[in-house]
DNA sequence: TTGATATACCTCGAGCTACGAGGTATAGTA
DNA sequence: TACTATACCTCGTAGCTCGAGGTATATCAA
């Protein structure tokens, strides 16, 4: 049923490569606070996705810090497009499940 | 971030009274196949909602078998109510994060 | 200098959901 | 007789999620 995560962090390398504690940040951004993953749930899935051949990882030092950005393969994409619309498709139907005739 | 299950049954359970065997052919009518609960996922969170307080069994003899019916209890419409704002929640946040500008 | 906060990475273990597989029993149909 | 549909149920596993904790550097205030 879930792999929002998963899901949410795909679409933000989507669009430019990003580091894990910068999407920790970006996605209680993006979806005003609705959604808040912990580091404890973004590094292991960043890390599953790069084992899996989804992502690429590139270290970089940045004010003595070292900052892994992420960027989407070939792989990723597809699997992007999956996800996205396998989400589609249970919004959908929830929604639909959600506002059948009965009470307001 | 789940509770997707729960969610479906308190709402179908709010228009009228229904059965185990029925929520589950019912679930996947409403959702055109979207959303597909086995009997191993309902039953189980069916007991866990009565022993909860948020729904009331009730047995009925009908042609040889038993069914045992639900309806929900001012509880359940309480607990309805919650899980139904906090979907919306998530939903639009969710959404938000896949149509930020980036790609199609 | 010390301490707090922010940045930036990480792992572990527990908890919970969800699910398929399997089990029982009756009724109807081929 | 056997298969399908109805109707209930439980068990064990697998997977996801999460909070808590751990390391290290930079910055700023007391």
């Amino acid at each position: 049923m879930s792999g929002v995560p998963e899901l949410l962090l795909l679409r933000l390398l989507g669009q430019r490569e990003m580091y894990g504690y910068e999407l920790v940040k970006s996605i209680k951004l993006v979806t005003s606070d609705a959604i808040s993953l912990g580091e404890g749930v973004i590094y292991p899935v960043l890390h599953g996705l790069e084992r899996h051949g989804s992502l690429k990882a590139k270290r970089k030092k940045v004010d003595g810090r070292t900052r892994v950005y992420y960027s989407l393969t070939a792989r990723g994409k597809k699997r992007l497009e999956r996800l996205h619309g396998e989400w589609r498709r249970i919004q959908t139907g929830i929604t639909a499940a959600l506002e059948v005739p009965g009470n307001a």
